[in-house]
DNA sequence: TAATGGGGGTTTTTT
DNA sequence: ACCCCCATTA
C-alpha cells in the first residue's frame, strides 16, 4: 500500500495505480494532476520499478523537481532522486552527451541559446551576401522563429511563411538557402540549438540499434502537460516506446497555450492515433478554486467554440467564498494603484504576498505596476520576460565555458573578440579567420589555437595584447578542476568586461555566482548548456529595503504561471488588444489560444480573483493623446454575470465622455496594414 | 575601412 | 527598454 493512497479520490487512484497503459489522463486545472502523477511514480516504485528506469518528462525542470520531491517526502527514500526527470530538452541534452559519438557529435558540443542561434543565423546571412541589400526581409529573430516553427511542426517553410510572414513569402527560396547554410554551419562548428536537441534525439531514437537501446533503458515513461507537445516530441515518445505500452500522458486541452512553439492539443486529443490500446481517465473534481471562481472558469469554457474536454466540478465548500470582481479603472496608473491597494488589503486579512500573484499577457504589462510597488516598498519578484541569461556578461562567460570544450565554436569567439576595445564585427571575423586551417575550420583543440595565437595578435589592436594573452592562457589551461578553471576564466574576462560595459562591477559580481555553479560538474560546456536550458526563471527586484521580510508578491506572465496556484490572483490589462493580444488576432486558432490563456490565468486562483480593465491608454508618442479601451472580448455577458463589477466613481465620470470604439491606434493600424500583405 | 554613438521606431508568449 | 540603421569619427 503506497503512502498517498488515502488522499486520492477514486479517479485519481485509478490513474495512479493503472497497469501498463498506454494511459491518458485528462485533468482540468486544480484536479490534482501533480498529486496523481506523484502518486503514480510512488505506485511504480512500490511495485518494484527501479527509480532510474522511470522517465518523467515535464514542462519545466521545476515541476519535475516538485514531483520527485513529493514522492521523496512520501517514501523517505534517497533513491527516488534517481528517477530520470526533466524537460524534453534537458533529457535530450543528457542523452546526446552520453551518446554523442553514436550520433556523430563532438564530445564537447555546445548548446546555443535562442539569442545565439539568431545571431548565428544573422552571421550566416551576411556571409551568404543574399538577402541583405534588398527590401525588407525578416529580422534575425523572425527568421529564427520561422526556422523553429517549421522544424517543430513539420510544415514546409513556404507553408510557415505564408502563415506567419506572408509579406516576404516571395523570398522563400533565399530563406531556404539561408537555413540550409545555417544547418551545415552549426554542424561544422559543433553546435546545437534548442531545436537540434530534439531533432538529434529523435534521429537517435529512430536508429535501429541505438533507438532500441535508448527505448529499452526505461520501463515507464510519464509525460506531464501533454497538451503542449509538438510533432517532434510525439515522434520522440513513439521512439522511446516503440510499441511498449508503459506510457502515461497527463494533460488538459483547455490549457494548451504553446501553439506558437509548434505545439497542438490535437496530440492529446487524438492520442489513440499515436499510441495503440489507449485508456482514458478524466479528472473533473476541482480541489483548488472556490465555487464562484469555478463559475467564471466554466463560463469562459462555455464560450469556446469547440468546447473543452473537462468541465470542472466544485469540491471546495462554498461558504465564506469571496465573489470574483471585475474592476474598471480610469487608466493604467489607476490600475496600478488599485492593485497595490487590493494586495495590501488582502495582506492585512492574512493572505501572504507570496500567496498572491499579479498575472498579465505580456511581460511589459507590469512596467507601471512595478514602479508603483517600488514606490510603496512592496517587495516582488517577476517571472517571465527579462532573463538573467540574456544579460550580456553572463553570455560572455558562458561563451568562454563553451570554448574550453569546443574551440571550433566561432559564435563564442565572435562574442569574446568583440568585447575588446576597438574590435567590432570585422576585426573579430578576421581574428577568427586567421585561426583557420586549409579546410577553413578552426582547430578542435585549444592547444592548437594557442599555438596559432600570434596570428590573432597581428589582427587585433595593439592595446588588446595583454587581455588577449590572459584570455588564451585561461582558455587553454589544462587539467583544472572545473571550479578553478571557471574562476580562471572569470579573471581573464574581467578586463574585457571592464572595457566593454558602462557598469562593469555589478556584472562582475554576477559572474561570481555563475562560477559557483561549476562546483559539481565535470565539463564547463555542461554548465553552459544547463544554464541555457534552465536559466533562473525570475528576476528579483529589490524594491528598496523590504518592508516585509522573506515575503514578496509574485508578478508573472500567464505562461510562466502555468501549473502554479495562488490564494489571490489579480489579472491586469484585461483589455482587448492586450488580452487577447493584438498579435494573435490574425487567425481563429490564435484567438482560441488566447482564450485558453485567459482560462489558465483565472484558474490559478484559489479564493480571490480580481480582474482589472483600464479604460484609457495614454500614448507615449504624443503627450496627452490617448485612446479608449474595450474590455477583453473574453468578458462576455455570461462571463460578466459571474463577476461582481466595480466601477469607481471617477471611472463613471469618464464613462460619460463620448467613447469611440478604437482600442489603441497602434493595434488598429497594424491590423489594417496586415490586410495589404 | 571599421567602430561607435545617437536617434528613431517597436514591443507576445518560452524550452 | 531594445534593436536597427545611419552618421560621424578615427
Amino acid at each position: 500500500m503506497y503512502a498517498s493512497r488515502q488522499q486520492l479520490n477514486p479517479r485519481q487512484l485509478e490513474a495512479a495505480s493503472f497497469g501498463d497503459g498506454p494511459l491518458r489522463v485528462l485533468a482540468g486545472p486544480g484536479t490534482g494532476k501533480t498529486t496523481t502523477l506523484s502518486a503514480r511514480v510512488e505506485f511504480l516504485l512500490e511495485h518494484g520499478v527501479v527509480p532510474d528506469r522511470i522517465l518523467l518528462l515535464t514542462f519545466t525542470r521545476r515541476s519535475a523537481r516538485d514531483i520527485i520531491g513529493r514522492v521523496r517526502a512520501l517514501r523517505r527514500d534517497e533513491r527516488v532522486q534517481r528517477v530520470a526527470g526533466g524537460t524534453f530538452h534537458s533529457v535530450a541534452h543528457h542523452t546526446l552527451r552520453r551518446h554523442h559519438a553514436a550520433v556523430g557529435l563532438p564530445e564537447g558540443f555546445g548548446v546555443l541559446d535562442p539569442g545565439d542561434s539568431a545571431d548565428l543565423l544573422d552571421l550566416v546571412r551576411s556571409d551568404l551576401g543574399i538577402l541583405s541589400g534588398e527590401r525588407r526581409l525578416p529580422k534575425k529573430g523572425t527568421l529564427a522563429s520561422l526556422y523553429s516553427r517549421s522544424v517543430n511542426t513539420g510544415v514546409s517553410l513556404r507553408g510557415v511563411m505564408s502563415e506567419n510572414t506572408p509579406w516576404c513569402v516571395e523570398h522563400c527560396d533565399e530563406v531556404a538557402t539561408l537555413f540550409r547554410a545555417f544547418v551545415s554551419r552549426k554542424h561544422a562548428l559543433g553546435l546545437l540549438d534548442f531545436d537540434d536537441l530534439l531533432l538529434f534525439w529523435r534521429v537517435a531514437l529512430q536508429h535501429e540499434v541505438l533507438g532500441a537501446k535508448l527505448a529499452g533503458s526505461f520501463d515507464h515513461v510519464l509525460v506531464d502537460e501533454f497538451q503542449d507537445v509538438n510533432l517532434v516530441q510525439v515522434d520522440i515518445l513513439r521512439g522511446l516506446r516503440q510499441g511498449d505500452p508503459r506510457l502515461t500522458m497527463v494533460g488538459d486541452d483547455a490549457q494548451a497555450i504553446y501553439g506558437f512553439r509548434g505545439a497542438s492539443p490535437r496530440y492529446l486529443l487524438d492520442a489513440e492515433k499515436y499510441f495503440e490500446g489507449l485508456t482514458t481517465i478524466t479528472l473533473e473534481a476541482n480541489y483548488r478554486s472556490s465555487a464562484p471562481i469555478l463559475h467564471v472558469a466554466n463560463a469562459l469554457a462555455a464560450d469556446a467554440p469547440e468546447g473543452f474536454c473537462a468541465v470542472l466540478r466544485e469540491e471546495v465548500p462554498t461558504n465564506g467564498a469571496v465573489p470574483p470582481t471585475l474592476t474598471h479603472c480610469v487608466d493604467e496608473r489607476q490600475q496600478s494603484e488599485i492593485v497595490a491597494d487590493r494586495v495590501l488589503e488582502l495582506y492585512e486579512e492574512g493572505v501572504l504576498l507570496q500567496r498572491q500573484a499579479v498575472l498579465f499577457r505580456a511581460a511589459h504589462h507590469s512596467d507601471d505596476l512595478e514602479i508603483e510597488l517600488s514606490r510603496r516598498r512592496i517587495p516582488f519578484i517577476k517571472y517571465g520576460g527579462l532573463r538573467y541569461l540574456e544579460a550580456a556578461h553572463v553570455k560572455d562567460l558562458l561563451a568562454a565555458f563553451r570554448l574550453v570544450d569546443n574551440a571550433r565554436d566561432e559564435m563564442a569567439w565572435f562574442r569574446l573578440f568583440q568585447l575588446m576595445p576597438g574590435v567590432g564585427p570585422a576585426k573579430a571575423r578576421r581574428a577568427i579567420d586567421s585561426l583557420r586551417d586549409d579546410h577553413d575550420l578552426l582547430p578542435l583543440s585549444m592547444e592548437a589555437v594557442s599555438q596559432r595565437w600570434s596570428r590573432v595578435l597581428d589582427v587585433l589592436p595593439n592595446e588588446t595584447a595583454e587581455m588577449s594573452h590572459e584570455l588564451i592562457t585561461a582558455l587553454s589551461a589544462r587539467n583544472q578542476e572545473p571550479l578553478v578553471h571557471a574562476d580562471l576564466l572569470r579573471h581573464a574576462l574581467a578586463p574585457l568586461i571592464i572595457a566593454a560595459y558602462d557598469d562593469p562591477y555589478p556584472r562582475l559580481e554576477d559572474l561570481g555566482a555563475l562560477v559557483l555553479a561549476c562546483s559539481d560538474t565535470t565539463r564547463l560546456s555542461d554548465v553552459a548548456a544547463a544554464q541555457a536550458l534552465d536559466p533562473p526563471a525570475c528576476t528579483g527586484t529589490l524594491a528598496g529595503p523590504p518592508l516585509m521580510d522573506e515575503d514578496w508578491l509574485v508578478l508573472s506572465t500567464v505562461h510562466s504561471a502555468k501549473g502554479l496556484e495562488f490564494d489571490a490572483v489579480h489579472v491586469i490589462h484585461a483589455a482587448d488588444g492586450n488580452f487577447p493580444s493584438d498579435m494573435s488576432l490574425g487567425t481563429p486558432e490564435g484567438l482560441e489560444e488566447e482564450r485558453r490563456l485567459f482560462y489558465v490565468a483565472v484558474t490559478r486562483a484559489r479564493r480571490h480573483l480580481s480582474i482589472y480593465v483600464p479604460l484609457r491608454y495614454h500614448h507615449h508618442r504624443v503627450r496627452d493623446d490617448h485612446s479608449w479601451a474595450q474590455p477583453s472580448r473574453f468578458l462576455s455577458d455570461s462571463v460578466r454575470s459571474t463577476l461582481n463589477e466595480l466601477s469607481l466613481p471617477s471611472v463613471i465620470a469618464h464613462e460619460a465622455e463620448p467613447s469611440p470604439t478604437v482600442i489603441d491606434s497602434f493595434g488598429a493600424v497594424s491590423r489594417q496594414i496586415s490586410e495589404l500583405w
